[in-house]
DNA sequence: ACCTCATATAAAATATTTTTGATGTAAGCA
DNA sequence: TGCTTACATCAAAAATATTTTATATGAGGT
């Protein structure tokens, strides 16, 4: 599990914004080279490469060079990871925590 | 299924700042009023309250009054939607997409 | 070596979020 | 009614994120 608060942060941040929903979306049908996630997007090539390099660094995504191509895919490890992470976030736990709660 | 981009992007917003984690962390141990959350946080009232709008508007959190406190808990619905969202953006299809890839 | 293509990076402009401080509201109690 | 407590709302400031434009890099091809 990830316990900083900050890197779970990123990871979340990755899922945030609309293009890169998008560019998700389009890898869910397997790997995709840059100038095709850019002909369906809405945004500029420097815009997207920035939004693949968020996605890369939640570990989301991961990439491959060939040639000159750079090709993304959903990453294998880092999506169930994800998965778990969302798991262990809202499971309500039975055990009392010591926090406790005004007069209740 | 939640299928418009940006309603998506709203809840992973409420889950990509550090002091909503925190607010997350311990409603996980049940139910807590807005002072309690509060005394266990580096933020201020109003700041507390703009968190709690935005994980509420979310749907992972609901909330519940009670004279003059506010109770907040992981709301059972909203949680598990959460994890099936995420295990649908994540999950690779078999079925081949529309959108191919440079000369493969 | 030079040119082009695919992508990355840097800097500036813009937009969005978060924090802060002041004020408002509603509940409960003297 | 007037006071206090618990929280919400607003507006301005501060902090971050995104977009845009320009420039850089690295792989091929000629």
């Amino acid at each position: 599990m990830d316990s900083d608060y900050q890197s779970q942060a990123r990871v979340f941040k990755a899922l945030c914004d609309e293009t890169r929903l998008r560019v998700l979306e389009m890898l869910r049908g397997g790997e995709k080279c840059a100038c095709k996630l850019l002909e369906n997007l809405d945004c500029g090539q420097s815009g997207l490469s920035y939004h693949m390099k968020v996605l890369l660094e939640s570990g989301i995504v991961t990439s491959r060079q060939e040639g000159k191509w750079t090709y993304y895919r959903i990453c294998p490890e880092g999506a169930p990871a994800l998965v778990s992470l969302v798991q262990q976030l809202t499971a309500v736990t039975d055990v009392p925590d010591q926090f406790g709660c005004c007069e209740k």
